[in-house]
DNA sequence: CGAGGACTTGATGACGGTCAATCCGTGTGG
DNA sequence: CCACACGGATTGACCGTCATCAAGTCCTCG
């Protein structure tokens, strides 16, 4: 008895049309039919602990992982060691996308918390995608729209100054765990000051300053991990000049 | 007489088996029959005097432009006029890849030298894709091939110090001329100082100064958009700390 | 030949990097 | 249970890189 609701709720969990984010993820667009089909390519899950990698560069790729619970950042080593995070992901997001190109993955997938994500091999997906016209569309916009969310990190890497960083920074990830039901003026970093300052472009000292900075101005509340908006017009005020395209 | 023989040049001009780029474009990879099967997709090029747009961010995407001939920036502007070039692209190289997730371009091309594009309408290329596995293969390396070379740009604005990104920048640029059969230690600059530091993140005395200072140390030599390269170890030697993919 | 834009070069200063001390929260072991 | 150690975060002092301001040169093109 208690077997199997356990199985029935599992496979009733990695099913896309049963997923809670089947808004925000691939399925998006998809007809209740199609989105069945896609359940059949969805060949199992994989938790991934804290601290671990989904996958490094260098390895073979060939699935693409929509997070299902969790959070990941993405990476780039230099030879000299230098890490540059290349963005932070959340439930609903595709990990994997840059490895298409060359069969091989281009950065490391690192969970920043206990996660949890679908595996979708390549191969497959491919095949679908050919006589499934829905499904070959919305792979192309997700890969598309990684294109444009790249280009708003390098204006905010070219043009923008600390502050204004940080603070389309903080827009951005309320904005889009608002968008997952959390509360969009409250939430817990899960990143460190120092994964912050490599997305960003600067070092920890200024990250801290400047979150400090913004506090002292009564524009946010920062305690350690846990960030409150106390003023979000003030803030949007800071980023709007520059980039409102990151905080929509 | 004259006149078919012009007919007949354009003809043959235009379709991708005849085309010297094909090594470098859409149809790497595929087989004489498939690539004659794409031939059939392109509707026809256009022209893009130097200085004009090929399209501009909101405008209704609905075609790709590999580019046959020229030379373009591509650039996103916030709402203050801040201009952010988000790369230069070649012969070869596809232009409109990011307005496929929204059906509207996000940023403008803007052409650096007289320049002339195939029109590769997209509704077709979707089609065709369906039932033509590698062509479909080869638009999503693309794709995501791009999302892997913005990761190198956040590296390089994110990581390098002004010199770094200079070299980085210019390696880059002979590489890629190397590749289309040009002098890999000779170039033409298509793009003024200014667009140069936007892409790179600096100010446009920075850049004169930077290139000077190679100047003088005998890496380089400068003479306005003249640009030979004399040390290329020393050179790569600079740049290498921190991304050596870029320059690949 | 003149006007305007592109580029270079110099002087100065600010923003953010570097170095260093300290604090804080968590987890570990006595 | 407390002490301690460790990593993460904060804060301060100082310094370097690059931005800013300004002057002047060099091309290009009408």
């Amino acid at each position: 008895m208690q077997h199997f609701s356990t199985i029935d709720s599992k496979a009733l969990q990695s099913a896309c049309s049963s997923c809670s984010l089947r808004e925000l993820c691939l399925p998006v667009g998809l007809s209740p039919v199609e989105i069945d089909r896609l359940d059949g390519l969805l060949s199992n899950r994989r938790s991934v602990e804290r601290g671990h990698a989904l996958f490094r560069a260098g390895e073979v790729f060939d699935a693409l992982f929509p997070i299902r619970t969790g959070f990941f950042k993405t990476r780039v080593l230099s030879e000299d060691g230098r890490e540059q995070v290349t963005g932070f992901q959340m439930s609903g997001e595709i990990l994997g996308l840059d490895g298409i190109g060359s069969g091989t993955q281009a950065c490391d997938a690192i969970a920043l918390e206990d996660s949890e994500v679908c595996v979708l091999p390549y191969a497959e997906l491919e095949r679908h995608a050919a006589d499934f016209p829905s499904l070959q569309r919305q792979l192309h916009r997700i890969l598309s729209r990684e294109i444009v969310r790249d280009q708003g990190v390098m204006m905010l890497l070219g043009n923008m100054r600390a502050e204004e960083r940080i603070v389309a920074f903080l827009l951005n990830l309320f904005q889009r765990l608002g968008t997952r039901g959390f509360s969009a003026h409250e939430m817990v970093l899960r990143m460190t000051r120092e994964e912050i300052g490599s997305y960003l472009g600067m070092k920890i000292e200024t990250v801290s300053r400047t979150l400090s900075k913004l506090q002292q101005e009564g524009k946010i509340d920062v305690n350690q991990r846990v960030v409150r908006m106390l003023d979000p017009d003030g803030l949007r005020a800071l980023a709007a000049p520059s980039c409102q395209s990151l905080t929509e």
